[in-house]
DNA sequence: GTGGTCTAGACCACC
DNA sequence: GTGGTCTAGACCACG
């Protein structure tokens, strides 16, 4: 999957990491029990903090998403459903959407569709890169790293 | 409408502030027009700063929720349809949320009935509150009403 | 000629009123010699406080473009050349817009057609208004008081 | 380059502040990536208050003029072309700035010439100031010369 | 009276 | 180290 950090954006990185990480699984990019890449692996191929990384998988870890072994480094949680404290997350996050886009004048049927798109949305069977190998990180020995920003790819 | 600051969360006030009045305008408690506490008032009311109430007033403002009058204070802007940039706020933020919903096992059906309901939401008629009087900021003489952490009424 | 207040501009109000009566003697709407409203008639037809209406005939006597009679009234002063402050004034805000559009992309053609166009725009005869009278403003008793924002005829 | 506050000036230091960045900007003084003195650095070289250059910085940020990076600090953004909101405030501007040299007697040929040659105005290789290091901001330790009331060096 | 600006100093999040 | 946030209090511009 192909991870994207701006530099300069406001959102803080960790977060970034987080959040891409959390788009890969959902998108099915990221299959269950799927190694990632070492902390220190990311951070040196992104450019990036060791303890910046460290931070977004700890996060990912407290929230479910993925588990850590000191053995065999992280990889993606079996989908249990923790769903605890994200219910609560999710219908705030989800009021407040709903208030902004109805005083922006997007109606409902839009934004119901919006979300189905989302929802439906398959991932897209990325067969070009991925060939051969099951996905799995520690088989792919040449990582891309683009230049620029901070585009990764692994 | 109530506003409630919690002076411990990692949220900054301003962001609360500015997130509440939003919400105040989708619910329909506010008003197109509609007169908003001064920032002084605001301030002291709340408890907070007048420069943190100065900011939430600035980004409302900048992102046309509401206008502000140099005679008159601040009022709840009419609505005109500058959805510019929201629409790419709404679309990065919605795949994030899906995507978390997604993993934790909640399906497209339960998501859209929830996000239907928000948009259902009728302004509940508050008369219960503001009886008597027409609803105008103005003649409330006593409006505030703080408790705990920073709960005020307006 | 036709002025339009906003309230709720972050630009003063006498500020706004100096700008668009500038620009009306500018395109030529007000001529030499021709009588403004008096500062209690403005003030009232366009809602605003007589201070204000005052602070800006007094920065546009300071500045040269109209003279103020206090048995006559104000009057669009004849054009001498007192271009004294005025050139550096001109100077420094032009070097200003250059810079921000050589930065946003905007070259010195587009800059200069459109400062071209400003000063070819001929100043659209509006008979149908003032026919028949001089454009003397104490001739044309019945003054257009638009509602809204304040947008003002006279 | 040299930033000059006037502290007594009506026009507030933080709009002065971002105006001459700016300026530097254009006049190529400042080049795209390049480093700008840390809101800290330039509020006590300055002598002004951080929260002022803070406003400064974000005023540029938000208008796309500099990127902020939470590691390294501010630095002029890549010049992409967002000219949106920016016609429009230059269309007004230049309106108003013709209107006025046609009152004071400024013919179009002058105002042209005069906007030509901000356009035309070459970034003087700054090669007394710089001469010797690479004009990097961070090889010049001692940069600040203040004299009389805010001159500022960096 | 309103909002706008500025100061001096503090604490925190991020990296 | 950086920028982000918040405070308490002050002064000014505007209307």
């Amino acid at each position: 999957m192909i991870i994207t950090i701006h530099m300069t954006s406001e959102v803080p990185i960790y977060v970034q990491l987080r959040n891409q990480i959390v788009l890969g699984i959902g998108r099915g990019e990221l299959k269950e029990g799927e190694a990632l890449p070492t902390i220190r692996q990311l951070a040196e191929d992104a450019g990036i903090n060791l303890m910046t990384v460290n931070k977004a998988y700890q996060i990912l870890k407290n929230e479910g998403f993925i588990e850590i072994d000191r053995r065999h480094g992280a990889k993606v949680a079996p989908q249990e459903v923790k769903q605890g404290e994200f219910r609560e997350k999710l219908a705030s996050e989800l009021e407040l959407l709903t208030a902004e886009s109805k005083i922006k004048g997007i109606g409902k049927e839009e934004f119901l569709r919006l979300c189905a798109e989302f929802f439906d949305r398959k991932p897209e069977a990325d067969d070009t890169e991925n060939k051969g190998n099951g996905g799995s990180f520690e088989e792919t020995p040449e990582r891309l790293l683009r230049e620029g920003e901070g585009e990764l790819c692994f």
